[in-house]
DNA sequence: CCCCATCCTGACCATATGGTCAAAAACAAA
DNA sequence: TTTGTTTTTGACCATATGGTCAGGATGGGG
């Protein structure tokens, strides 16, 4: 009987029942925006009587801000695969792929952000000033170096990376404008592979960006433009 | 004194104050969102009586629906430079010079589309499914055109299209995060510079764009990939 | 079994908001 | 000036919403 590791301890429940508030707000948020969303709607989406949100978050306010915190450190850990590769080819190409997955598994996520950003950021501003702008200024570093060792053309690296949010994030942010114009119907897989590939081609075309193997053998050759 | 053309005739105040009312909504609902706006605040911005707000518009929801109309005539009619162009280089640059530019003057309105697709776009459901459908097949089949006649390479035209709508779009919808990015500062003159020419050259690069001056001499040659 | 902290919830409240209305003001036409 | 129409507006209403609270249920530890 109790060889299941302690199921149901307090805390547990406490995390699992503020989870699934967190599941619920995040869709309200997403479909209806802070000032559209109801704390009475995302009660009945996660099957609680309302009272009950209060007692987990005091505020609907404090509730949104667990919602795009959460949704801000998943973006940030997703956006990791960035460093683990020796040039933009690979980085950049695995970076696009995660943030069209997580653009096609979470759309919500992004929308919550989106409008959150949209709205000057009333409630992150802080983390902008902050992570980001630390995460950004990484990031930044590292595609300065690609196009030191030639690896790339020398593109602005912070332009660069607008365009790998703005494009990834849009197939979440946009998906049912994507999805009417795609006669109604979500895009199948075979679409969501093309769309991956298309924005790969073109970003990594765009920038000539050059494989990280060939950097050993040909180092700063091909350096000038 | 009646050299001045009927300076203030019924039709062209009503007109006036249509115009005032709609300006403070755009800039309201661009803030705030559909839900988070409130009809007092726009009157306040119009510097009007909530009441007289009513008159002019009957509903909350039929002010925001003439706001998001004009807007995407605008958009609409910004979009025409795609047509009176030969090739790739001329049509798309064309393109993402206005959209850049609308982006930076006109930031509110782009918010309130953005804001309005990502909510499963309520109130003109009926233009994306004809309007825009109509226009994005027009465009696709003028890419497929340039395509054929080996000015660019062979890239899906509708990722292409929304690559160049989410870039462009994103210097608006993102313009917050953009400038808290940018040490607090709205980007100067030569920085959106930079950034047109940044968009610019790698989705061109990116597509393989050919000015069309040299398609005359070259004609087909260059069609194979 | 009892106790106490944690958790749950129906009922309730104060406020904000979209919208109405009747009466006044403005104004063009006669 | 008179008349009829359009416009303006302060006061008002019904409702929805975020948030509160007191009392009850639950369940682990003693």
């Amino acid at each position: 009987m109790n060889d299941e590791a302690r199921p149901n301890s307090r805390k547990d429940r406490r995390r699992e029942s503020e989870k699934l508030i967190l599941q619920a707000a995040e869709k309200v948020f997403s479909a209806a925006g802070f000032g559209g969303a109801t704390m009475q709607l995302i009660a009945d989406v996660a099957g609680l009587p309302k009272a009950n949100l209060h007692y987990y978050f005091p505020t609907k306010e404090s509730l949104y801000r667990q919602v795009v915190q959460t949704i801000f450190l998943d973006w940030l850990k997703a956006a990791d695969v960035f460093d683990h590769a020796d040039g933009p080819v690979e980085g950049l190409g695995a970076y696009i792929d995660a943030k069209m997955e997580i653009s096609r598994r979470h759309p919500e996520g992004s929308k919550v952000w989106a409008s959150e950003v949209m709205h000057q950021a009333p409630v992150i501003q802080d983390y902008l000033e902050t992570t980001l702008t630390e995460w950004t200024d990484g990031r930044i570093a590292v595609i300065e170096r690609w196009i030191e060792q030639g690896l790339m053309d020398p593109v602005d690296p912070r332009h660069l990376l607008y365009m790998l949010w703005a494009t990834t994030q849009h197939y979440a942010d946009f998906n049912h404008q994507i999805e009417t114009l795609n006669g109604g119907d979500p895009l199948s897989d075979a679409q969501w592979e093309a769309a991956k590939q298309s924005v790969k081609q073109i970003i990594l075309r765009g920038i000539g960006a050059v494989p990280a193997a060939s950097a050993g053998e040909l180092d700063g050759a091909n350096r000038a433009r």
